[in-house]
DNA sequence: GTCAATGCAAATCCTTTGCAACTAA
DNA sequence: TTAGTTGCAAAGGATTTGCATTGAC
């Protein structure tokens, strides 16, 4: 997902690209190998827009949310971390627990999924795989 | 899990079994199959113990977490829900995305998931594989 | 008797909302 | 011009903490 991907898509939407908005998608697409928290997102915009507010922070990854342009990774530490979705084909994560970075796995035995839910009467509707880990540059440290 | 077998867990663990304690075990016990809320765990509770707290809720969570009792839950809408853990064997689950209701799923691929995450350099620590879907019930409803 | 557990109130932390001012298109 | 967007302050909602009291062992 590049910059003018999204632009588009959030014009097609009625969506202005506004200067915190792009700053915003900036960072996002800048750390597509890092889960952000709103917090952690706003501290690096505010290197580049020192005035922005962390209301518009949540606002603007609640709208990417909403057009499905960005994953959502909510924690048992109680933070919920983000990054833009990938364009491509589905897959999943795995996160590095001590730095965050996260790489793509191209691994999903949904036809599996499915059939394991209907043996127990679910439509399957939604699935998370994610692996997390400790990152090579972390272990060894 | 029965409750003799988490109450010796407690005990071997300088964990007093109190009256509060008790109930709240007892409602996870019984709802093995769901995954709760703090908030609904202690509506329930309240029906047998009317002055039990949110914040001893919470505590007795916490603490059978740390024991990995329970298994925690954190969703998208802000709400962590629980359950207690299967003694037996490893697995994962199926959550009904109506009505909460949980079933184990016996299958993992942990040998793939541990070599996929190798191939990115990453040490696996924990994964999860968690399916949503639609129950019999609520789908027919 | 001792130490953990509880209840209550207050605090904390993340996130959301209301509203007036602003700005992209 | 006119929606959508922002910033600020205040509110919300889940969870945690401090502290005096209670209760299990």
């Amino acid at each position: 997902m590049d910059f003018q991907q999204i632009k588009t898509i959030l014009q097609n939407n009625n969506f202005k690209i506004t200067k915190q908005r792009e700053y915003i998608l900036d960072v996002l697409i800048n750390n597509q190998h890092t889960l952000l928290s709103a917090e952690t997102l706003l501290t690096i915009v505010k290197e580049k827009f020192p005035t922005i507010n962390l209301t518009t922070v949540y606002r603007n990854l609640d709208q990417l949310s909403v057009l499905s342009l960005l994953a959502v990774f909510p924690s048992d530490d109680g933070i919920t971390r983000y990054k833009l979705t990938c364009a491509d084909h589905h897959h999943h994560h795995i996160i590095c627990q001590r730095c965050g970075k996260v790489e793509m796995i191209n691994y999903c035995p949904l036809d599996t999924l499915t059939s394991l839910a209907l043996d127990k009467g679910f439509h399957l509707t939604k699935h998370k795989i994610e692996l997390y880990g400790i990152c090579e540059a972390c272990y060894t440290e």
